[in-house]
DNA sequence: GCGCGTGTTTGTCAAAGCGCAAACTCGCCT
DNA sequence: AGGCGAGTTTGCGCTTTGACAAACACGCGC
């Protein structure tokens, strides 16, 4: 016995219309592991033999091309699933995941996916709809990429940022991770310097509050204008 | 009966391991149109009541933004399924549907998307393989338009069309299906004018020969060269 | 408390590629 | 046959943003 309780996972969205009994199944195979800061859970183009879920932290997914560029695909929170690999048929993992912060996650071994999915239909459906709007969400990013300027591409990001990890604070919104402003520059498709620059420049206009691995955005609503390439009204 | 014969998609990677049984049962509530160039199959933001696959032709699966600007997220090939909304959990289509050239798509209600998934496993799973390749797909534009210049991406998405759909030619491979220059820009997420520019002096140097909604690769090699962003060796 | 390393700021410069504009050229329709 | 319109080519100026460089600052570990 692993000693793995029902109720770390009872309550997520992959699990939902999931019975007591049908929790405890789902368990069983199940290994929980920390993951220290900066560590990678699983490396790009390792053979894949295990699927994740995060319990808490946060997990960064970086793609690294062939000449050595790192693009931020996205950032995994809470309750969510990752490297799910062998759902879309894949042998081995086509990005990294990185824990932006000590992170607790569980892992199933691969096989347990067939499994799980011919006993519980529902897993199936709620895992299936994660990666339907994954792919939603990496289409949006792609027309934000060709139809945006760089200013209004970082605005959304930081937005999005806020809106699945943001913590209240006194004075905003706080990202509640440490990012850099080559992490956020990964995740637009842009440079640390201008990141920096616009950083700067929105600190000057009250929009937001930086400083090293930290954003607070102060002004939601004067972000989202800029976001939209509007000044205010 | 509607006189659809199983042999219509007998061979399709979509069915692949269905008995003939289940081919026919696949197509009763299967229903063909014909869709002339230029028409949509559907619209973006419109309720999705059906799912199709397309027998024969090439669509264009275009997202319009707020804004009102256009980008052409892939180009769907015979055989292949589209407008799968249903299976990620969506009610209205993300993207439009037009023919790139006539074309015949078979439609089926999406009550029948649970319906096949149960009776057939392996039809299930070939669909989600289907979408968790493009997610792939995706993701590596993402990369791509990140990290590429547009020169690159323009000749990545050249070849990806000449893989896809190319047709080979006493002169080269001649992409199967008209395209303009401001469709290449709406994939590459640039414009025409300057899709226009490179495809020019790329005629001069011999690796293309383009017209009007016309474009032949005459070597392909020499294309892949400029995608990765090396003289000729 | 100090030093060092990582992360950040800021400046200058260069150029990719976009916007605008205008001319041109096929094909097709009448 | 001729005209029209969609698609294409090309020129030019200019903005955005990347590249390079250097100084700076914060915070951790010793």
């Amino acid at each position: 016995m692993t000693g793995l309780d029902r109720t770390l996972i009872a309550g997520l969205e992959t699990f939902r219309g999931l019975s007591e009994q049908a929790l405890d199944r789902v368990l069983v195979h199940a290994r929980s592991a920390r993951h220290p800061k900066g560590s990678e859970i699983f490396s790009q183009g390792e053979t894949a033999e295990n699927f994740y879920l995060l319990l808490s932290g946060h997990i960064r997914v970086v793609r690294t091309s062939p000449e050595g560029h790192q693009v931020i695909a996205r950032y995994i929170n809470e309750g969510e699933l990752f490297g799910i690999a062998v759902a879309m048929g894949r042998t081995s993992f086509p990005a990294s995941a990185v824990a932006a912060v000590d992170c607790v996650a569980l892992a199933w071994p691969n096989r347990e996916w067939a499994e799980l999915q011919t006993l519980f239909p529902a897993f199936g459906a709620n895992a299936y709809q994660t990666i339907g709007a994954r792919l939603q969400e990496t289409q949006a990013q792609v027309m934000e990429m060709s139809t945006e300027q760089v200013e209004q591409r970082i605005a959304h990001a930081l937005l999005r940022l806020v809106k699945q990890a943001g913590r209240k604070t006194a004075d905003g919104i706080e990202i509640d991770f440490p990012i850099t402003r080559q992490d956020i520059a990964e995740m637009t498709g842009t440079t640390l310097h201008t990141v920096s620059r616009l950083l700067s420049a929105w600190e000057q206009r009250g929009l937001v509050r930086s400083g090293r691995q930290k954003v607070v955005v102060t002004d939601a609503h004067g972000l989202m204008l800029v976001a939209e390439h509007r000044r205010r009204d």
